[in-house]
DNA sequence: CAAGCCTCCTGCATGC
DNA sequence: TGCATGCAGGAGGCTT
């Protein structure tokens, strides 16, 4: 599943692949992947280049000529693919944008969650999901301060807290488990209770972690791979994530899976402890 | 506004 | 072997 090192690292692999290219035309297989009129979207995309490919979060932006953008969110299993036109579809193929050098970039989705939008450029910020987007998380966009604010406002349990993309932007299921596991943080403390020694740990390891992983290129746990089809290398650093039954690297006491907010929620329950206060309150 | 649940989808693992 | 069931989960929509 793709979180933000593996979109970074699809971005990365895209701009040298369809930098420049125009597209002739672009066929739409499965509509709802597309937010608005397909129609129009294809229609707007013909006989505009593609200049750049950026990101926030998870999102690519794709920025094309005549001051477009293409926002484009691949969820759980969308991938593209650049591909001669000629070369048979695979399954799953849901958009297809044909270049005017014969080549095209395709979309593929097995479970067709991925969502794509244009935009007029520099409207990005009135995109669903990109309006209340939480900071990059990055040295400079990811304060402690703001992480200390944004937390105190949630009672519920930090997992889901990090899940949330409006808190800070970037981490899924995997990564949250990890920066939860590095920060011997239990995932169901609840977020207003961290201690500012706990959030200054969080914090620091959100920013690290997800820069190791854009390192190795991504995770690749079930099916992602970037736009040439290599799978990452991350899953060899994971700690926690997928690793129940597992001795804990730090202790050796069996890591566990549990559920929190309907996520598998994986930990070690003796370096992620309550806090005595928490346990006490509930 | 926060929080909890449901929905979208398909493939794969499991159980009888 | 075949079929039903459960599970995986990002984010938007809905209700409370």
């Amino acid at each position: 599943m793709p979180e933000l090192p593996e979109v970074e690292t699809v971005r990365q692999g895209l701009r040298g692949l369809i930098l420049h290219k125009t597209i002739a035309n672009v066929e739409i297989r499965w509509g709802k992947i597309i937010n608005g009129d397909s129609a129009q979207f294809a229609n707007d995309l013909v006989g505009t280049t593609f200049q750049e490919v950026d990101r926030r979060g998870k999102y690519l932006l794709f920025r094309l000529s005549d001051n477009l953008t293409l926002v484009s969110h691949l969820r759980m299993e969308g991938k593209y693919r650049v591909t001669p036109q000629a070369q048979p579809l695979t399954k799953h193929t849901h958009v297809i944008f044909n270049f005017t050098d014969g080549t095209a970039l395709r979309y593929l989705d097995t479970r067709k969650f991925g969502r794509m939008t244009l935009i007029k450029t520099g409207t990005e910020n009135q995109v669903g999901g990109l309006k209340t987007l939480g900071p990059e998380p990055t040295a400079a966009a990811f304060t402690v301060a703001d992480f200390t604010q944004r937390l105190h406002k949630h009672k519920k349990a930090i997992k889901p807290t990090l899940l949330d993309q409006n808190v800070v932007a970037g981490l899924g299921n995997i990564y949250a488990d990890e920066v939860l596991w590095l920060s011997e943080i239990h995932p169901l403390q609840p977020a207003n209770t961290l201690t500012a020694g706990q959030i200054q740990r969080l914090h620091d390891n959100i920013i690290t972690e997800l820069a190791k992983a854009i390192q190795a290129k991504g995770t690749t746990i079930r099916s992602y791979t970037d736009a040439y089809g290599a799978t990452g290398g991350f899953q060899l650093s994971l700690h926690a994530y997928g690793r129940e039954g597992e001795p804990c690297e730090r202790c050796g006491v069996t890591i566990e899976k549990i559920k929190v907010a309907q996520r598998g929620t994986h930990f070690c329950p003796h370096c992620q402890v309550l806090p005595e206060s928490v346990v006490n309150a509930s």
